[in-house]
DNA sequence: CATAATTCCTCTAGTAACTACAGGTTCAAG
DNA sequence: CTTGAACCTGTAGTTACTAGAGGAATTATG
């Protein structure tokens, strides 16, 4: 199958396998006469593979050491649960950040009147003026 | 003050004010004959406005909006709140994504022995051969 | 079978928001 | 007066894509 029917099969566009070709994410298919990217069933096992990793929200670096561990049948089951923790640390640590801007910015807007009057408790804050803390 | 105690007083690094000078975050700094920026209070009054935007999550651009917003003194706090709840949306949107992720991740390694032997559900899984829905 | 439309190819450059040099001044202290 | 810290500019690298230019190959239609 082409690069077209490949992107379809997998749910990587087309320009992203190429990318990901070029950056050595996945390695280079095979090609026709012409040029052509060929690829079969198991590139697009590989491909998909690759898809729910990102989709985990493991960066294309992790990913390649995921498609590696995959690869080698002796791996430990340790060294992939440890790459899976780490990562989940880093999406509580995130999650946690955002959490945070979420719960001030909710303090913030519920003292706005959000009118057409130009005094803002948002502003106000942003600008160093804090709110007094209360219900 | 120089670039150095200007950032010491605003929490944002001399580079950064570099930077931020160069992309119009926040407008050109006086110099001194020999080409050093000077600041003034004022000038660490609106980059600590700045830092804290960033801090809450908005972006460069937004932050140059609420940059203008607070000059703005006949603002409407219906602007500034429009622009609190937007991004508050992004953020739960974001969450949302980060959450889905860190759920599957938890289910995942939680079936993983994590030890020497090979056989792991969080590669089986992402190579799609899907766990079953259990406890 | 000719032509038109689509798909493919490569390569460059742009995005956000920084960070990291390199190579050079200027300033403050000893 | 010389060292060393802090300043200056400008370029390039980072992550993970996305968009577009310009051109070749393939597929569909008349």
């Amino acid at each position: 199958m082409n690069i077209g029917e490949a992107a379809a099969a997998s749910g990587i566009s087309a320009k992203m396998l190429r990318y990901y070709e070029r950056i050595g994410l996945i390695g280079p298919a095979q090609r026709t006469e012409s040029g052509y990217r060929v690829y079969g069933d198991d590139d697009v096992h590989t491909l998909r593979f690759v898809r729910r990793a990102r989709g985990l929200g493991f960066s294309i670096e992790e990913t390649a050491g995921l498609l590696a561990l995959w690869r080698d049948k002796t791996r430990a089951s340790a060294d992939v649960k440890a790459m899976a923790l780490r990562h989940m640390r880093e999406l509580e640590a995130k999650i946690t950040e955002l959490e945070a801007m979420h719960r001030t910015l909710k303090h913030l807007a519920g003292h706005c009147h959000g009118d057409k009057r130009p005094d803002c408790p948002i502003l106000d804050d942003i600008a160093g003026l804090r709110l007094k803390a209360d219900a």
